[in-house]
Formats: C-alpha cells, structure tokens, sequence
RNA sequence: GCCGGGAUGGUGGAAUGGUAGACACACGGGACUCAAAAUCCCGCGAUAGCAAUAUCAUGAGAGUUCGAGUCUCUCUCCCGGCACCA
C-alpha cells in the first residue's frame, strides 16, 4: 500500500512533536554555534513572504549545526515598542499593549506554520517590564559613566510624529517612519555621547592584523565608515583683529591657507553673540540669522542652492599664514554642528568660489595642477575653481610643496606658532535618546529640585510604563507621561523630598541595542546576563537581516555593547561575528509587498496550497541569497515536485549497501552532493544546494534499487530545507530518534575522485571534439585521440599545430 | 557629485580564466486517460540547414590571453547608500 505525501497532516505532526521532545535545545554540548534573525517587529500587517527569507536560512542554518554535533542557539522575539506599534494602536482605538499582544500571537502563528527551530522558552519581548528592567538599567550606567547628558540644543523634530529624533531616523532630511520635513526644535532631551566611540567603532570594523575580524559585506562596513565619516584635518585659528576673540576654523586642506581671503561662519555659531556690539550691519546680520536658523536641514541643505550669506561689516579676522586682514561672513551653507561651525574660505573650494563671486569678495589662487589637464590661464584669472591636490604657489616659504606635503608642513608650522593644531573630526553625532511619545522604556530618572537629576535606584527598577487614559502624542514636547500626576510626582531617592520623574522614554532602538544578550540568559532578574554563560554563547556567530540597519540598530547596538564592554558587563568587544543581509523579496509587479499596492502573498497561503517544506526549498530556491527578487508562486510547484520525488523513492530502498549497476557513479554523486551541500550552507548559497540535491534526486530515480544508506543520507542533506518530509521518511525508514539528532553526513575525498573526465579539444580555442578519458591521461594521450578524430582532423587540415595547450583532465586547444 | 552592487534564453538563475545557459518555471510535442488533472518521455538562446554541422551570442566598445560571462580600461543603463561635512 502505497502513502500519499500529505505535507498538512506531517507538518502538524512534527511540528507539534519537536515542540514537546525540545529536541532542538541541545545546549549541553561542548561546541556552541549562535545563529540569530533581526527579531521583528509585530506589526498589525502580519508577515508577507518576504518576512520568513532570512529565518528560513537561519533555520537550515541552525538544523545543520545541530546535525554537525553543535549546541545551536536560535532564539525569536519581539521588538515591540516604538512609534509603529504606537500608531498602530491609535488608528484601531486599541492600547498598544494589547495590539502588540495580539500581533505577536499573529506572528507567532504564522511562523509556527514554516516549522522553525525557535526555542520559544527564550522568547523575549522588549515591552516585557522584566526585559526593559535592564535596558533602563543599562541607560543608568551610560548616565553614571557620563555618556548620557541632558542638552537643549535644537534637535530634529517630526511635526507629524510629534518627537524628536536621532540624525540616524532622518532620511534625506525626512522623517524616516512618516517622510514629512523634519524640522529643527530646541528642546530638553537626552543624548547618549555615541561620538566619544566613533573611533572605536570605524576601527574594529577592520581591525589590524590578529583582531577578530568581522565578517561582514564590505557595503555595510562602508555605510558605517561613511556614517562615522572620520577626517583628518587641522584647526587654525584666526584671530579677531582689535579683540581677544578667536575663531577656530576646521580644515582639510589647509595647504589651501595662503588663498584664503575670507572666514564663515555659521548663523548659529557662538561667537557672534560676543562680536554683536562691533557688527555695523547688526539688523540686517540678525534678519539672516533669524531667517536661516528656522529653515529645516532639507531646506538648508538643498542642492544646487545658490549660496546666500551676510557680510559682518566690522568685523575683521588675521589669516595667520599670510597676516593679512580678511572679512568675516556668516552662510546657512556652513552647519553649526560640524567641525567648529566656521570655515575660512579661499579659491579652491567651489562653494566659497561661488559665493566670492556672487558678493564680489576678492579671491586668490595658491594651488597650481600638477599635470595639464586643466588650464593654469583659466584657474589664475578666476575663469575655473580648482578644487584638487596640486603643487603650491603665492604660498611663501611653501612654494613648490604638493598639496600633501603642505598639508604637513604647514600643520606643523601653525603648531610651532601656536596658531593651530592636528584634528580629527566625524560626521556622526551624537544620540538623541529621548521621544516624547508614550509607548516606549521610560527613562529612569528623577528631577529633584535640590538635588539635581537623581538616577532611580536599581532595586526600584524597572520603572514601569504607567497606563494611561490618553497615549497621544502631546506636541508640546512634552510625553503623555507628563500629565499622569502619580505617576510623575515622586519623592527624591536621595533627599526624600518633592521630585518628578523624568517623562521621556527611549527610542524604539533601545531594546533592540542589546537583545541578542537576553536571548543567553532570557530568565535572568539579578543581573543584566550571566558572565559564565554570556563568555560561552558569545558573540553571536551569525546574525541575518535586512541592510536598511546598516547605521541604525548594527551602530547602536555595536555601541551599546562596547559600552558593556567597557564597564566588564560583556566579554567581547564586538555583539556580531558575521552579518548576512538577505535580499528583498519585491511583489511580482517589482514593487515592495504592502498592503496599499495590494499585492502581498501571504505565507499561510502557500503551506496551505503547497507545504510548508515545498514554501522552505522554494523560497532558497528563488535566487542568491542576498540578491533581491520578485516572488512568483508558479515557481513554488517545482519545489512541491521535487519532494514528491523524495517521498517517491522510498519505495525504491532495497537493503543492498549501493545498488549494483550504477555503485560507483551514484556513490560519487552522493558524495560530491555531500561536500557540495554542505559547503553551499555555510556560505549561504542555498540556491545552488537544493540544484545539487535536485540532481541527486534525478539520478536516484533512474535507479532500479536503492540502497538505505543512499536514500537515508540524501534526507539527511535534505533534512535542514524540508524538516517535515524528512523526519516523516525517516521514521518512516524504521528509525525510532529524530532525525536532527542523528548526524550529519561526511564526504570522503576519495569518493569524489572520478576515474573518468571528459576532456575538450578546441582547435584555435573552439569546441571541436570531446573525449572520455582516464582522469589522468598525459598531454600525448590526449593528443593522439585527438588528431586521430575525424572532426578534429578536418579543421587542421593544411595547417601546422603551432602550440598545443594541455590542462591536465579539462581540456587540450590545438593553436594553428 | 561621491561610494557600493548589478546587467547572461520567454522567466528565476548556474558557471575555481577552460564545453555559456546547470537546476527550475513557463511554453511546445508525445504517452497514459472516455476526458481532464496528476505523472512520465522528448524538445526548448538566435540564424542557416532535412540532417550532420556551421556561424553568431553573457548591456556597448576596446585590451590582456592559446582561451574572457569571469581579468584591465572606457562608456550606457538599473538598484542601494551618502551628500553644501569645509
């Protein structure tokens, strides 16, 4: 009696099964291997397709592992708190809290169907008050390290989300959740002092030799680099002429020093304030300032703006390398917050090029080309701005240095002076840590007006988020917090008098900034994770999710963990050994999955039409791994024959050790099928191991009989893409323990070796003739089959052989 | 503008400098069937040819090489990131 595979009913049974025998947590074991997805965030949406791509991987990952003998640590959670989950449950008049419990029971579900090997007693939700206990507790050492300050600096706000945000939540100076304009907010707010890391974290990116190296896409570590965006430079000084004032100037290109013939600064730098009284021109001055300083970023930072500026009439500044007096402008172009909020401006910058000759400020060149590509007539008479390296002129003592030399020379000349020193600068700043929005870690301070800022005792914590009538947003800048009386007012830990509590809470990256820690040591309520278990499941080893992190939660969490680090929470400078980004799965029509195109394709739809394990193999199936691609659901019936196949050839297995006619070649197969897909896992090239396993499966069908070693190895290959049918044959095979505990398969190299090749024979290198020959036949050999051949013959007829190119078993190319 | 990634049949894609198109989808033909589905077999880059076979063909153009999808240079287009950062 034939069984039908009815991929429903196995599913269901293994899946439960697996659930009860945990067969998964096997943490006993002497060799540990971590392999963690981005965990998600439950949105009201549910899961699309494109969701499970990068837990299916981590998944065949995982079960592979355990099959080599690992301990596997393959955790799920949620990262459920943050503006989404908020808006989610103010559009559908819910409390977040029990939206994101009904979107994590969604989640879960779903993914439940897909069969994972997710240890659900180490799940983790960030909006747990046992889980945020310690990412206050964490905030709390930043605070007592002073890494985390109180600043009332303006910062990005969003008027439709009605919070400020991080630079890292900004895209192209739009709010990256909602995209409308962000605007610049003076405003109370927390910051965690991330810059006082940058170098840190640019250089164990690529450490020197002997460092752990990380083993990520160069394109992330180059989004980093270029987020922290370290340069070296100098900052000169300029003194104010008839004043004690100075203006500190960052620079790159300091060769540049003897053209410039002009300083900006920019309308919110400092100094102004104290030059006020020497401006002639002070009404005008303070209209452009006004006028600027309310423009957003994006405004601001428009490109191909023509530039605009104020001349500070009265106001002059010594160039130091030349002493000459020069004029002082202030430029919205100049930005307050990089480098020291000046620039002096010379001939060979296109934007202080641009500007001279809009204002008619006098410009002179110091830097000549080394070569000619571009013309000296034009660059000396001001025609064209030359903005590259080249060699000094009009530049004193300097003249005839490159432009890298200068550099040095003239650095260690403004040193000597005293009118300069080296500088490193970054583009990154730092965090603006706090939100004014409700559905988030409050942070666990005190204000005390005696006291000052009072931080919560560590029995006290966690601070818990209060409920609350109204969670909308305030506008004020205020958090809805603010307004909960009870809550707010507070007695000082310190003075036991009348204090508040700060209203604030954290930025929905808080949580996520050290998760994959809890995951270890999910249970923990006395300290943040056990350092006996931490050294042992630390770091983890592969970590697979989206690119659009690049400079979000994969900085702040490397961040957060160097902290840790530092303050011997962690053992390890670095949370992430090697990163894998999956590509996007898009919607046939090439657009991203979302309900507004209406075009998702829900995965429950298709374990319920074609398996589970036919939704696995296709979706590894589809392409590279890391490339994106469009889903099409014709594609996933291959899949679905393929495990027909499978469940086919067990009513070929004979008791035989290699069936007789075809021995040698299918145990060849095997093998090389072996090495191949185990190989093809490890470096995530999914695609092409199911190819390989799809050979085998042909090539095993045309088999008369096969032997039980045969087909029990192929599921075992199997095994990690299509757990279900696998386990089901296995047992089905009379084997009583799971397959997952059994052991993964070995390739012998011997049994790879082919006795047999094939070799080509081009005439001036193309294809004429192929001949099968015994791997390792000799270049005369070959030649001799060669010539002898009737096609080969024709094509060199009358000619002479001039070279012969022989590659031992791949090919010989007659050149005549 | 800068940085990174890419372009191969009708489609998704494969290919340590060595037979381009593996594996699959779609499509066409055949077998089975009263019929259909499922399944199985055959074909499937283009052009010429009954065929054997020949020529062309990996975005465009050049180069290196006995031999290039793969290496080098120039260009076009697509995707992603950054961008008045001094």
């Amino acid at each position: 009696m034939k069984k039908a595979y009815t991929p429903k009913s196995i599913e269901a049974k293994w899946q439960k099964e697996w659930a009860k025998s945990g067969v998964y947590r096997q943490y006993g074991r002497k060799k540990k291997f971590y392999v963690l997805d981005m965990f998600p965030y439950p949105s009201g949406a549910g899961l699309h397709v494109g969701h499970p791509k990068g837990y299916i991987a981590t998944d065949v990952l995982a079960r592979m592992k355990q099959l080599q003998g690992y301990g596997v640590l393959h955790p799920m959670g949620w990262d459920a708190f943050g503006l989404p989950a908020e808006q989610f449950a103010l559009k559908n008049k819910v409390h977040p809290e029990k939206a994101v419990k009904e979107n994590i029971a969604t989640f879960k579900k779903q993914l439940g169907k897909i069969g994972f090997t997710y240890d659900w007693e180490r799940e983790i939700n960030t909006t747990d008050p046992t889980y945020y206990k310690w990412t206050q507790w964490i905030f709390l050492q930043l605070w007592k390290k002073g890494l985390a300050y109180e600043s009332n600096d303006p910062i990005n706000w969003c008027p439709s989300c009605k919070t400020g945000l991080a630079n890292e939540d900004l895209e192209q100076g739009k709010c990256e959740r909602c995209g409308s304009i962000v605007e610049k907010r003076p405003l109370r707010q927390w910051v965690l002092k991330m810059t006082q890391y940058a170098d840190r974290l640019l250089s164990d990116l690529d450490p020197p030799a002997g460092g752990e190296k990380l083993e990520w896409s160069e394109s992330i570590k180059e989004q980093q680099r270029n987020w922290i965006g370290r340069s070296v430079g100098t900052e000169v000084t300029f003194c104010v002429a008839d004043t004690e004032e100075e203006i500190h100037v960052y620079t790159t290109r300091v060769d540049t020093i003897f053209s410039c013939t002009y300083v900006i600064l920019a309308p919110e730098h400092p100094l102004l304030k104290n030059l006020e009284s020497r401006i002639s021109n002070l009404g005008e001055v303070k209209k452009y300032i006004k006028k600027t300083i309310s423009k957003s970023d994006l405004e601001r930072t428009e490109l191909n703006k023509e530039k605009t500026g104020v001349e500070l009439k009265g106001i002059f500044v010594i160039n130091p390398a030349t002493t000459e007096k020069i004029p002082v402008w202030i430029a919205d172009f100049v930005l307050g917050q990089y480098g020291t909020g000046a620039v002096f401006a010379d001939a060979h910058d296109k934007r202080d090029f641009e500007m001279a000759k809009k204002y008619n400020i006098p410009l002179k060149v110091s830097i000549k080309p080394q070569n000619n590509e571009l013309s000296w007539e034009k660059i000396e008479s001001l025609e064209e701005c030359f903005e590259a390296d080249g060699v000094l002129v009009n530049s004193g003592q300097f003249n005839g240095l490159t432009s890298a030399d200068a550099r040095r020379e003239i650095t260690a000349w403004l040193i000597k002076e005293k009118l300069g020193k080296k500088k490193v600068n970054y583009k990154m700043r730092d965090w603006t840590f706090s939100r004014q929005r409700y559905w988030g870690e409050p942070i666990p301070l005190i204000h005390c007006e005696k006291c000052g800022i009072v931080a919560v005792p560590e029995k006290d914590l966690p601070v818990k988020l209060p409920k609350v009538k109204s969670y909308e947003p305030t506008g004020t800048g205020e958090s809805p917090l603010a307004s909960i009386a009870s809550w707010v007012n507070v007695k000082c830990p310190k003075c036991r008098g009348a204090a508040k509590r700060e209203t604030n809470t954290m930025p929905q990256w808080a949580g996520s900034s050290w998760y994959y820690l809890r995951f270890i040591d999910p249970k923990n309520s006395k300290a943040l994770v056990d350092k006996k278990k931490e050294k042992k499941m630390m770091p983890v080893d592969v970590y697979v999710g989206g690119t659009e992190h690049a400079t979000r939660h994969l900085l702040y969490a490397r961040f957060w963990h160097k902290f840790l680090y530092d303050i011997k929470a962690v053992s390890g400078k670095e949370p992430f050994k090697k990163l894998v980004n999956q590509g996007l799965i898009v919607a046939t029509d090439g657009r991203k999955m979302s309900k507004r195109w209406n075009n998702v394709v829900n995965p429950d739809d298709m374990v319920a039409q074609f398996g589970a394990d036919a939704f696995r193999i296709y979706e590894m199936f589809m392409g590279p791994f890391t490339q994106s691609i469009a889903w099409n659901t014709d594609g996933v019936v291959g899949s679905k024959r393929f495990l027909e196949k499978v469940w086919k050839l067990q009513e070929k297995v004979s008791g035989i050790r290699y069936q007789v006619s075809g021995e040698k070649s299918i145990e060849n197969l095997l093998h090389k099928t072996i090495k191949k897909v185990t190989e093809d896992i490890e470096n995530f090239k999914f695609n092409t191991a199911i190819s390989a396993l799809m050979i085998l499966v042909n090539a095993l069908e045309k088999e008369v009989h096969l032997s039980r070693i045969t087909y029990q190895t192929s599921l075992l290959l199997l095994s990690p893409f299509a757990p279900h049918i696998s386990e089901e044959l296995w047992h089905m095979m009379g084997n009583k323990k799971s397959i997952f505990l059994s052991e993964w398969p070995k390739w012998d190299a011997k049994k790879i070796v082919e006795e047999v090749k094939t070799v080509v024979v081009q005439v001036n290198g193309k294809v004429r003739a192929m001949f099968q020959i015994a791997t390792g036949s000799d270049e005369e050999a070959v030649k001799t089959l060669a010539l002898a051949d009737a096609k080969v013959q024709t094509h060199i007829a009358g000619k002479q052989i001039r070279k012969v190119i022989y590659v031992q078993d791949k090919i010989l190319n007659l050149v005549v």
